[in-house]
DNA sequence: TACGTAATTTATAATTATTCTAAAATAGAG
DNA sequence: CTCTATTTTAGAATAATTATAAATTACGTA
């Protein structure tokens, strides 16, 4: 199976060693089509029922900061005490339906912005993201 | 002073009691000519430096969560672990300096956004927020 | 003004998310 | 197969927030 190669590769790019509970992150992580959204009480769950076999939350905190910190996952910007993560790592945005905690990714392409406030001076800017906040239509 | 008279209004018209704390907390937080930005723990240390006296976490997350229900305070969306408020009620967006966790309000008329994707089936937008980080030039 | 009662404040305990720690387990080189 | 550095793990520590319940206060009424 190439992926499970692949995620060896990435880990050991940069020296961590491809255990098998890393291995278990990368696989619910990257082997999907679309991107991602999760929290890590989310994620302890999904690999648990995966693999009928707990995994230590300590591993969870510490490969998802790695995985953060080495660019291959987003922190998105809520309101709220947990934190989510994302696997799309593009420029992107969000509709986020605050009553079913529920984020869906919108395309860069698919929102401009029309004119910026000037920025303040010795500043530059490093990133806009846009939270489009829905809820039912009643 | 017209000021106070005006909080104790405030608070009575959702039948508050107007207390020496609740006063103290809508001092600092609207009597102010511009938006005001805090977290709980930097209002407290406020609070207690002009009252030379201290004042209870409770009271305060009590105080500011009923404000925010009545919708005299904002919420930001921003991630890590403190929850920021805001004074500013109107729509608006946010420059924000991760660096110096910083937040400049920007006025809704300054910032437009020029095509939106599709919204979700059964879905209506309740708000669009736009988060511009910046960082120093360097 | 004084009294009685319900609302409020407070210190502290409980809860939740996250980070730290140090002992046990494991990966991988030789 | 052995050795050692890396990693996992359970549990402790920390931090933000919420809950609790006893002491205090606001304020209508006499």
């Amino acid at each position: 199976m190439k992926q499970l190669e692949f995620h060896k590769e990435r880990l050991r790019t940069f020296g961590l060693r491809p255990t098998k509970q890393r291995l278990d992150i990368c696989r619910i992580l990257f082997d999907r089509k679309n991107t991602f959204h999760f929290t890590i009480e989310k994620l302890k769950k999904i690999i648990e029922k995966n693999n009928k076999k707990k995994i230590s939350l300590a591993t969870l905190y510490n490969t998802i900061h790695v995985l953060k910190k080495k660019g291959y996952l987003k922190e998105i910007s809520l309101k709220g005490n947990k934190t989510f993560f994302d696997t799309n790592t593009k420029k992107h945005h969000h509709f986020y339906d605050e009553g079913m905690s529920q984020l869906i990714d919108i395309d860069d392409k698919n929102i401009s912005l029309n004119y910026l406030p000037k920025i303040p001076n010795g500043k530059k800017i490093k990133s806009i993201e846009v939270l489009v906040k829905i809820e039912k239509t009643n």
